[in-house]
DNA sequence: CGCAAATCGTTGATATATCAACAGAGTTCT
DNA sequence: AGAACTCTGTTGATATATCAACGATTTGCG
């Protein structure tokens, strides 16, 4: 078992985090000071440095709690038809949105496209693995190295697509059409 | 000088006055457990004790808080135009919506309309006090009495009005409006 | 009624956060 | 190069919040 939070870890952790997202999607990560975000997280600067090394491991820690976030979805939803167990997925970005944005829009130090999105991708086609269609025989002489590249871009894409667009159709229409379409590429 | 109040103080109070708000505006002030309030505000249900006697010393001083948020306005505003200085009090208002709709819109205990709004009028028609204008001989045969409680209510009214209905105008269109009439009343 | 559960207000021990201060390392400006 | 400035990471003393527990009321229910 977890040894039970206090309370109060809890909350300026949550406050750090939330500062970090809402400063990157005003600047540069770089350009953020470790003052900036104690103020805007309303917290004492001294305290961050309870909780983590400096602003990088604070940012790593941010970004891992949101794929362990993902994993735990990942083994509630499994035994779910397509449809429904992509429905909790989409209200996730939706109340994290301002997460997925920020991140899915960073570029790497080096100006590389964001590592955040290759590792997106990398967790959902290893989530759709065991989800190929290896019986009906519809998917005889397709790779599943193909069919798995080809479903996890698609869905990053569309997910991309959606929340850039600020969200223009409900999780649960979301859900419907791209279960579609997943249930008919794997 | 106010003897610079720590950061978790300000925090905690912050956070126990939001919960009562949502709370007040979700069911009966009597029906609220301060172990609710503790609940609503992430807060340790004995740490409410070391700032408030019981949820009705909360509930004072939450209200009193606006009132002094309101009085500082008045001092701020006093020597502006009437249109101007409206302004930041349906800013305000606006902010606080959530707050003003709900004290308007509860009951006293005994069922009688709220005593904050009675309150609330007292303060504008004390705030309206000095503005009468007494020069231009314009408000000749009018008693004070009459004109400020005219007014009063009036503005009591369309502020009550205009929360109520979602704020149909922005600020400073409600500021204008009322601003002009209130000039013509006093 | 009478019991069970919930709520209250308080306590003591402990954990966490705050604050002010410091030295060191970069920056910027001249 | 050096002065002035900013940011960093750390420290020690202190203030505040947490938690679990308690007895005392109050409330809800059979």
């Amino acid at each position: 078992m977890m040894p039970k939070l206090d309370r109060r870890i809890l909350k300026t952790q949550e406050s750090l985090k939330k500062a970090v997202i809402e400063l990157m999607s005003e600047k540069n990560f770089d350009d953020i000071t470790i003052q900036d975000i104690a103020d805007r997280a309303n917290v004492n600067r001294g305290t961050i440095y309870l909780h983590y090394q400096d602003k990088y491991d604070l940012l790593d820690k941010l970004i891992e709690s949101y794929f362990n976030e993902l994993g735990e979805m990942d083994k509630w939803a499994c035994e779910m038809d397509w449809i429904d167990a992509l429905v909790p997925y989409f209200e996730y970005f939706e109340q994290n949105y301002l997460f997925f944005s920020t991140m899915l829009a960073s570029k790497d130090a080096k100006g590389a496209p964001s590592s955040f999105r290759t590792r997106l991708l990398a967790t959902f086609m290893e989530g759709f693995k065991g989800e190929i269609d290896r019986e009906s025989g519809r998917n005889e002489g397709l790779n599943d190295d193909v069919m798995l590249q080809y479903a996890g871009t698609a869905y990053v894409g569309v997910i991309e697509w959606w929340i850039r667009n600020g969200m223009p159709y409900p999780p649960k229409i979301m859900a419907k059409q791209v279960g579609t379409l997943l249930e008919r590429s794997l």
